[in-house]
DNA sequence: TGTCGCGGAATGAACGTTCATTCCGTTTTG
DNA sequence: CAAAACGGAATGAACGTTCATTCCGCGACA
């Protein structure tokens, strides 16, 4: 059944996941996917065409996750500063709450066998993300920064935090959360 | 001469720096760093243990480095916001500058087989602006948030904006440097 | 209902390649 | 002329991928 063939491909990719956010991609061998999967080496071939493919189908998963994430429970009403904050949040939040997949996307956001086409897939998933910070901009709730220095802005601190909270033994409360929240939209909040 | 024995590491270093930074890890064989820096591939072996920790030799070189151009031209004068945005300009100024000591720093930040021990090493070359951080607070010019969250409000989106900055065709230019550096200290001023 | 036959999913041993590391003959140095 | 430095061929382990074979579930048939 088709059922049972995807049951069969997300195990695959549960296992590469924690795999590969424990040892990196030159310390997993597909043989140790195939073993905590609990299926036959060959088996993986199956469902993808090579260690790669594997690697960016579970990448690009992922972020789908990730931004379905952030959108949870966002709806267009209050204020700009009230959305952000939910968004912002979402976001931190899941990072926080996952720390393989962030700790994977963050290793191989930028790895030099990252297929081009997956990037440009993202945007169009955060198509509502862009739509918010141009309402924004237009409404004179946000300053009038590129886009890409305003996601820089955003974006940025929540990677440095979420990889503190995870690495070190300073764990991220609500409380130091919200500061940062409050910070970040400091920085882009119209003055 | 040891003259020369440093400028063979140093010639190797470099070529390592390079083929990592197009390549990654698995994409750059001993053969290939032996050839690009004009050495056999035993050579190699009399400068470094093996791979991994040549590796880490390049990567607590360019913290260095990284640090000594943070650095640059620093004054303990002016006000701290003046003080702050040479620190913050010199530093992402680098990154740019130098995209492939950027592009491996960032790619290996987080690997699996980074050694901890180098890690550490950073914080103590980081002292003089942890300094800075803890005086600022002091005298109001920053807000009580924790050192870690102040790190992370002002490394982040250097990181963030580095990689645009390489990665797409939005480049970043001096008045976009100065309004992302302005936001930035909005994060963390005293209001 | 019980048996047979079929198609495709799954398997894992075997293969060929790649690559880090070693070894040893040669060259350079002092 | 020792001793250290060097080069690069040789080595062997590791690993991605293939493929001949097995397994399994289901429909056909009697």
């Amino acid at each position: 059944m088709v059922e049972l063939k995807q049951d069969k491909r997300t195990i695959i990719l549960e296992s590469t996941l924690e795999l590969l956010s424990e040892n990196g991609f030159h310390g997993t061998p597909i043989s140790t996917i195939a073993e905590r999967a609990g299926v036959g080496a060959g088996t993986i071939y199956r469902y993808f065409q090579n260690k790669e493919e594997l690697i960016n189908e579970l990448f690009t998963e992922i972020k789908k996750r990730v931004i379905r994430a952030m959108l949870n429970d966002y709806r267009e009403e209050g204020t700009f500063k009230e959305r952000f904050k939910h968004l912002w949040k979402n976001l931190i939040n899941y990072c926080i709450a996952n720390p393989m997949e962030f700790h994977f996307v963050e290793q191989y956001r930028y790895a030099p066998f990252m297929k081009n086409g997956t990037r440009e897939e993202t945007y169009i998933i955060l198509a509502p993300i862009m739509q918010f910070f141009i309402e924004s901009k237009r409404a004179k709730a946000m300053r009038d920064l590129p886009l890409f220095t305003i996601i820089a802005l955003l974006y940025g601190p929540i990677v440095s935090l979420s990889k503190l909270h995870i690495d070190s033994d300073q764990k991220l409360t609500e409380e130091k959360i919200e500061q940062a929240a409050e910070a970040c939209w400091d920085a882009v909040a119209y003055k």
